[in-house]
DNA sequence: TCTGGGGTCCTAGGACCC
DNA sequence: TCTGGGGTCCTAGGACCC
């Protein structure tokens, strides 16, 4: 069996900012809006291993952060760096591996042409190695030849560890790591889980089908089999790389409010950007949809297919200004809450027509 | 005390069609 | 006058991931 390998980058966004100032090598860096900043209703993009022993991880509101890690250095976020060192990576990565499926800005899977633990080690430790040389960054790398496996190692291997699981040991592998430790059960799953008594993956091998399936639905074979050291077809395959299936902006406002007219200009200035956005990625969109999140922190969208595809602000504005509109006025004969965030994103692509010649040109 | 900005996929009900 | 079964699309909401 051919392996597969998970290469998921060590606190990226920091590293990113380390290898520019190498002193704040061991410091405890976190990427994010600095707390004293008035508008500073957000959270740590990506927190150092010297600051996560203070208690502070990614996602963790700024305010709590800096009580929990007062002495921390903290760096305001330049996402569009970020993707360009993802594009270096994902280069270099290519001259290595047979075939390379990103997943996320920092986590590929690669297919190896090799079927032994021992050289793939050796890869790991080579690929490793020449992305901190080349491109200053810390790794983390998991290898088996089931998909499933090799993400979940890469994850135990953090930081800046190898973790190889040849098939035979996937179960022993597996057995004491906790369920959330499964890609899919996420907080709310392991909370019913725990309720239920399974703490631990191998608690899950030898829990019963039905009892499984009450707790999982369709997910149950597919945990039941992995758990058991025999993961399906499904989770053992290297993941697709399709296109993107939608494109979304997000804007949280300084201040909540009520007013419809604020909010509107905002959806003009997104439609703005997010159709320069498809543009630059040659996609028309057919679908679109608004999402608000209240001052309670709950959601409400609206979206609507189009009967054609577009290209262009116009028919972007013009739909999300009404969706929202719709959305506004539900919400004032309702409970009449303030607004907090709001999103606007478009989907159902189809390639653009004629201009995207232009663009690769451009590009070339 | 507060909770970002991207994404993916699944579910469930209703409309509609054969 | 009463009314099956299967399929697809659309919409809203929710869990989850980085």
């Amino acid at each position: 069996m051919r392996y597969i390998a998970y290469v998921d980058m060590d606190a990226y966004y920091v590293s990113c900012e380390i290898r520019e100032r190498p002193e704040l090598e061991d410091a405890p860096v976190l990427v994010g809006r600095a707390p004293t900043s008035p508008e500073a209703r957000g959270v740590v993009l990506s927190a150092s291993y010297a600051a996560r022993k203070f208690g502070v991880r990614s996602a963790m509101p700024v305010l709590q952060a800096a009580r929990r890690c007062p002495q921390a250095i903290w760096i305001p976020p330049d996402l569009p760096k970020y993707g360009r060192i993802a594009g270096e990576i994902r280069d270099l990565l290519a001259t290595r591996a047979e075939r390379v499926i990103p997943l996320s800005i920092d986590e590929a899977a690669l297919e190896l042409d090799l079927e032994d633990p021992e050289p793939v080690r050796a890869w790991a430790a080579s690929v490793q190695e020449l992305l901190k040389e080349r491109l200053g960054l810390p790794s983390s790398i998991g290898g088996s030849p089931y998909s499933i496996v090799a993400k979940i190692a890469s994850d135990a291997a953090k930081p800046g560890g190898i973790r190889i699981v040849p098939p035979e040991e996937t179960r022993a592998f597996l057995e004491p790591l906790p369920a959330r430790a499964i890609p899919g059960i996420g907080p709310k799953t392991a909370q019913r889980l725990d309720q239920a008594g399974f703490h631990t993956v191998g608690e899950l091998a030898t829990g019963s089908t039905e009892t499984l399936r009450r707790l999982l639905g369709r997910y149950a074979d597919s945990v039941h089999a992995l758990a058991r050291g025999t993961p399906s077809q499904e989770m053992g395959r290297l993941p697709e790389d399709r296109g993107p299936r939608q494109h979304s902006l997000d804007r949280t406002l300084a201040h909540d409010t009520r007013d419809a007219t604020e909010i509107r200009q905002m959806l003009t200035e997104m439609a703005g950007e997010l159709s320069g956005l498809l543009a630059q990625e040659g996609l028309r969109y057919q679908s679109i949809v608004v999402r608000l999140r209240w001052e309670d922190f709950s959601q409400t969208q609206r979206g609507r297919q189009l009967p054609a595809s577009h290209e262009g602000a116009a028919m972007l504005e013009s739909e999300a200004i009404r969706l929202a509109t719709d959305l506004l006025e539900r919400e004032r004969g309702e409970r009449d809450r303030a607004v907090r965030r709001v999103s606007l994103s478009a989907g159902s692509f189809a390639p653009r027509r004629g201009r995207q010649t232009l663009l690769d040109e451009a590009a070339a």
